[in-house]
DNA sequence: ATTATTAGTTGACGGTAGCAACTATCATGG
DNA sequence: CCATGATAGTTGCTACCGTCAACTAATAAT
């Protein structure tokens, strides 16, 4: 009844009180929202429960076993079993025997092939039906605040390792600025002379902008950027590689060594002679990536363009 | 079990199959996350409903009446009054006669609060503890994120009208750009072009901003951008209204209005004697609000600037 | 060969939630 | 003023959900 345990296990670094209580107004919300939802499963004869069981068994590849299904939703292994054998009952699975003869794993009959594509057909447009009002924007804005919640969520399912990198369309490199302005903000306290150079490097490159020669990738998964690249003529047949992150949550996926190969490749193939980029010293990791991609490094000089005695660095690679 | 139900009822305007799709796959994620968070329950020896009807009368005030809270849970009658006859059973609430002698209005007693908090404290803290890995800025992208899709899904009690207007700060002019750019893609058709300017109107403002004299402003709620304005220094004691905007879902809210009251009233503070904006005809909306915030319009200039013809307008405010 | 482990099933049981019948009160309208 | 209907809330019934523990059968470890 009474919370006796002290403040230390909680955690070392506590959330602020704010972040906790969007959370759990988040939840209260999502509670109620998926309750909504719910109902439309009733009318087919089955709870939730079987409902995301039934889910989980049309994704899976077939052979599924039980225990791996339960343990991915955190079922009771009697109530899983008896749902399963329920859906045996009306011959919507169909059940062998695995190497070892304890298991027993599913597969999904015609019939349940047909059921289950009946119920999702009703949930998919029950869910539909809850975003009716939002144009292609919001639901662009949707997508991408859902993923990034997953992401921060810590769900591992999120699109596990299934980013992407596209070209940048409208909006992208101003965001880029801006989450980039942030980001070195936050670990190097770089302030706004760093933000004003982000803005003029994003905007000039938008404004001269020379297709073909030039052009800029993110990389993003679920909708959420996870990071962004540059690459800009900067004359004499050399291409400039500027701009590169990678957000914080995102790395040790290889996404900045896939954006700088992407960077590299068009360079190449654009018929740049060389690829040149400035970085600091002190960005240690960029510096590993840039080495291990092949990049020489060339001049070094000190500067305090950005409040901060520090060293910047010109590195080069050579293409053809 | 088999959905018979037209296509026409479900919605004339269809959201995209990917959009339903990661809402879902968010519900999914979500169940699961909650029901991880659940079990603390248990051992206070209340189910989640009960702890949640809790929540719900201990955030009303005293005197609620079980059917109001009936309706905004979405309970059954019978299973609420139940649940809240155990409440009364345990002391923790006390009920009184309304006006109406059918009326039961609920209120917590001492030791009702003191229950609630200890079961408070601790779904709080195994809140925070799902959230511990996040920094500062991560917390705040997920509190950005959590607001966004509650905003987007519909959620009347998203902080109802409780937004609010706050200086800039790093980051948020290039997020200003970047919506700014998406929104006139979505709503005009305007591309680079507009794009480039907004980004050198933003840069050009960070650049070579002179604090007390220029000013930008924020309107969000729960860490989303609602809209946002600036106000830049023109030279000969004449502000510069810009870049404007109220995003799509904030529109009504009279968030336009606050914005452009704090841009004036900042320009009248600062001492200077005319307030100037340039804003095109088309945006009929804006034009309205220039015009009761008491600006008048001044000269009107075809032009060709971003990709179609249209009509250029000047206004201005006499402050003093 | 013995023992422990694992996959899955089954029985028992308390809690959850929906439906419908019920009481008590109030509102309306002849 | 009484009949009628609506409303706030309670109670009984019931199906289902979900947990615990005991169980079978097969496998792995020593």
């Amino acid at each position: 009844m009474t919370d006796d345990r002290p403040p230390a296990d909680i955690s070392p670094a506590r959330p602020a009180p704010e972040t906790v209580a969007a959370l759990r107004a988040f939840n209260r919300f999502h509670t109620r929202f998926a309750g909504v939802l719910q109902p439309s499963y009733m009318d087919s004869g089955m709870g939730v429960t079987a409902a995301r069981l039934l889910y989980e068994i049309a994704q899976a590849e077939a052979g599924v076993l039980a225990s791996s299904l339960r343990e991915q939703m955190g079922l009771d292994a009697g109530h899983a079993s008896r749902i399963i054998a329920g859906f045996e009952k009306r011959g919507w699975i169909a059940r062998g025997r695995g190497s070892d003869a304890r298991q027993r794993p599913i597969a999904l009959t015609a019939q349940g092939r047909a059921a289950f594509a009946a119920i999702d057909a009703r949930t998919r447009a029950d869910t539909a039906a809850r975003i009716a009002g939002l144009d292609r924007a919001q639901q662009d804005d949707l997508v991408a605040a859902l993923g990034q919640v997953r992401a921060l969520l810590g769900d591992l399912m999120a699109g596990e390792g299934s980013w992407s990198i596209r070209p940048f369309r409208i909006g992208d490199l101003a965001l880029v600025a801006s989450r980039q302005a942030r980001l070195y903000e936050a670990e190097y306290g770089w302030g706004r002379a760093m933000e004003v150079m982000q803005g003029e490097i994003t905007t000039v490159f938008l404004r001269d902008f020379k297709p073909g020669r030039e052009q800029a990738w993110i990389a993003e998964r679920d909708g959420v950027m996870l990071g962004a690249v540059l690459l800009a003529d900067a004359g004499d047949d050399v291409g400039q590689l500027r701009l590169l992150h990678v957000e914080c949550a995102a790395r040790g996926l290889g996404i900045g060594r896939a954006l700088v190969d992407q960077c590299v490749g068009f360079a190449r193939d654009a018929g740049y002679q060389r690829v040149m980029l400035w970085t600091q010293d002190v960005l240690t990791h960029a510096r590993r990536l840039y080495e291990s991609a092949g990049f020489m490094p060339a001049e070094r000089e000190a500067h305090n363009l950005f409040g901060t005695e520090m060293m910047g660095e010109r590195w080069i690679l050579l293409l053809h």
